[in-house]
DNA sequence: CCGCGTCCTTGATCTGGGTCAATCCAAAGC
DNA sequence: GCTTTGGATTGACCCAGATCAAGGACGCGG
């Protein structure tokens, strides 16, 4: 079916509508309850889907960038995608990571006001911006869905303030970790151990620190037997409680 | 009419309404068209008039802390609120200032995700969370204004995470300035200087610096003729041009 | 007008994480 | 097998901003 690996993660099926596959493609959705249509019966999936791209994105390729035209939203289906803003410089700000299930391409300006790029390769639902602003006055439960997401996202974005402002290298490592887990979980991958995907120059842009740190960062929790280095980019989180203490700063 | 100062900044007429004071209470109210109230017309917007309770925040008073349950909604109607997130050992994010217009608590959880203080005298619109809901359901166009200005504070948010993360105490304290500008600006001040109302701690807090690097930066900006410390907690951009450049990594 | 408390500023010193510079290592190709 | 190549790691050194420590200024109550 899918000609090439999707996920490190692995053992995920996957989760795009096929062409014609029955009423509503999106009926076989492994993880609709994760995205906007969760809230959606048969018959409106139908009028959802009948607006739905599905797209592949090779690792590396740019999604969009940072004051395009804001035409489209996505809803990932496989795969991991980063976000970040640049400043003229080069400097890199990573603002999130988003796997199966994640939205993508909220934006009230006409422009998108940062860009996006698979880091490995990805499955994504592409809906038209104009379209699915119709959809949802028509569907005001997607509305609803939608503000939820994005409340969910602001906290989210308030937590990782509080990281990137005040917790030190360490304790930066250890909440991403965490954090990682926590969404691997919620997408219903075993928790052992986690898959860490992205390159360590992405972590650092997320976490507002160098390569070089987060790999020192990285050798000094795996020589204080809290991590595990596995092949695969897999990282076991050994002792996980002290883990959470050191995430939460205590 | 107002018995104190409510607002460094001055010039600001009460927006706060007035019991009985006519049809809808916040007909007359000036900050109206900044608010979730913006697309109400006179009948609606009684109706969300009878939901609601005014209420006065002295300055350095908590309105609600981390971790309590989020039974409310708010507006600010005058004066300056921060919100902030802390560590166990004291830690403190801001991860923002409110003013005149501009919303607080929204919340998916039950409890609200971070504490909110006065900064300076508040007037507040206090609305019953379950009663705005209520009222959302019946009125979309509330739930459309609500979404908007969430995106609209991802986008804020970003843009903090990116200045967190990436950016140097000189370019920290030009962007924070430039942002209190703007700010003012749409609340239609004048924009020759800037109401600082907040502390240097606060700044710091917001920043990711601390007190002393926050004052040294002033100082020497202050120094390199950007900007002139005024009485009153005011500032003058004196180069806004070349603050701009600074601010935006130049 | 004085005294007091709070915040702000300035100075001296320290340090966590950045920078610069080699390796190292594993996957991909030959 | 050997080489290439693009991360990842490790080491040596540096520096922006933190920390520690005084003063200074200003608003407020008496």
């Amino acid at each position: 079916m899918a000609a090439f690996d999707i996920n490190h993660a692995g053992g995920l099926a996957p989760a795009v509508p096929r062409e014609g596959a029955g009423p509503s493609p999106c009926s076989a959705c492994s993880i609709r309850n994760l995205t906007i249509c969760a809230p959606l019966n048969d018959i409106e999936q139908t009028q959802m889907a009948a607006i739905v791209t599905n797209i592949e994105q090779p690792p590396g390729t740019p999604l969009f960038d940072e004051g395009e035209p804001a035409d489209h939203v996505f809803n990932v289906t496989a795969g991991t995608i980063k976000v970040y803003k640049l400043l003229p410089d080069g400097r890199r700000q990573v603002t999130g990571f988003l796997f199966a299930g994640d939205f993508l391409g909220l934006a009230n300006q006409d422009t998108y006001a940062y860009s996006a790029e698979a880091v490995t390769a990805c499955h994504l639902c592409r809906f038209p911006r104009r379209k699915l602003e119709d959809l949802m006055t028509r569907f005001p439960k997607v509305e609803q869905r939608l503000l939820n997401i994005a409340s969910n996202e602001l906290a989210v974005a308030q937590e990782q303030m509080l990281l990137l402002g005040r917790k030190t290298a360490r304790e930066k490592i250890a909440s991403f970790l965490l954090l990682l887990a926590k969404r691997a979980q919620q997408r219903g991958q075993k928790d052992d151990s986690v898959s860490v995907p992205m390159s360590r120059t992405d972590i650092g842009d997320y976490l507002g620190l160098t390569t070089e740190t987060v790999s020192r960062t990285f050798t000094q929790l795996k020589k204080a037997n809290l991590i595990r280095l596995l092949p695969n980019s897999q990282v076991e989180l050994s002792q996980r409680a002290e883990l959470e203490d050191i995430a939460g700063g205590f």
